[in-house]
DNA sequence: TATTTGTATTATACTATATAATACAAGCAA
DNA sequence: TTGCTTGTATTATATAGTATAATACAAATA
């Protein structure tokens, strides 16, 4: 998957990396079970540090969107329903949803661009069972 | 309006309290055209340094949510339609969607969470026509 | 005229971020 | 076993963002 790093954002370059990889589950191009690049090749590839690295995934594993394993290496997991999941959502969609209505998006239009993210973001489809196979 | 700061949080001091304005906006404890309290004020208020009252400001202004005259202070402005509103949401809701799905979310819950947010949002009804008087 | 306003300047302190240079135990492959 | 790669940790250093304090000033107000 490719990693592109914006180093004049003031978002943090081991967030972006963590934000990418989220992204990269979300869209299909990582799927649960996946290996991820180790931390050097990861650190190498994108040009950064190895520690910088380490930092998005230690947070990815903090958050337990993935696995680090010393046999296996990084490993996406599989999406898991967490206690509260939904309401914790709700502080940053209210933040989001006020910023729009101040830009003039009304809820309808907001309600569209989510279904409009939705419909081409294949990576996490309504999965029927965990157990399947 | 009451402003809360948690002085812990790794958010800085001067996006919580933007945060708080445009959340504050969003419910409709902040009517367009209300006056915000003069940065020392709410500096004293919050116990805070003025120039950080200053900075949350300056960072609202350049957004175009408030307006800063010197002769009646800083006061809130109407919603307005920006061009790519709607567009420029989409790299957030890609990751919040993203995120949610690796929290076992599916897109019904999701849109359940933005409706029922914007059900106790009364701050930015849909305004038929800004000429309206 | 005196006060309050937003805004700017300077200096200082703390923290987060990022890098570099190592180091080490666990696991793997030869 | 030996050598290599792995994730992870440590230490040191540099830079930038954040926050504060103490002033200052012009514009506007009372």
């Amino acid at each position: 998957m490719l990693i592109r790093l914006d180093f004049k954002s003031t978002v943090p370059i081991y967030l972006q990396l963590r934000n990418q990889i989220v992204l990269g589950i979300g869209r299909g191009d990582l799927q649960a079970g996946e290996s991820l690049p180790t931390v050097r090749q990861l650190a190498q590839d994108a040009g950064i540090n190895t520690m910088t690295a380490d930092k998005a995934y230690a947070l990815l594993k903090s958050e337990g969107f993935i696995s680090v394993d010393r046999r296996h290496g990084a490993t996406v997991n599989p999406a898991r329903k967490e206690d509260g999941a939904a309401e914790s959502l709700e502080p940053q969609l209210e933040l989001l949803v006020s910023e729009a209505g101040l830009r003039g998006i009304s809820e309808n239009e907001f309600l569209a661009v989510c279904k409009r993210v939705y419909a081409h973001m294949g990576g996490l489809k309504n999965r029927p069972e965990p157990g399947g196979r």
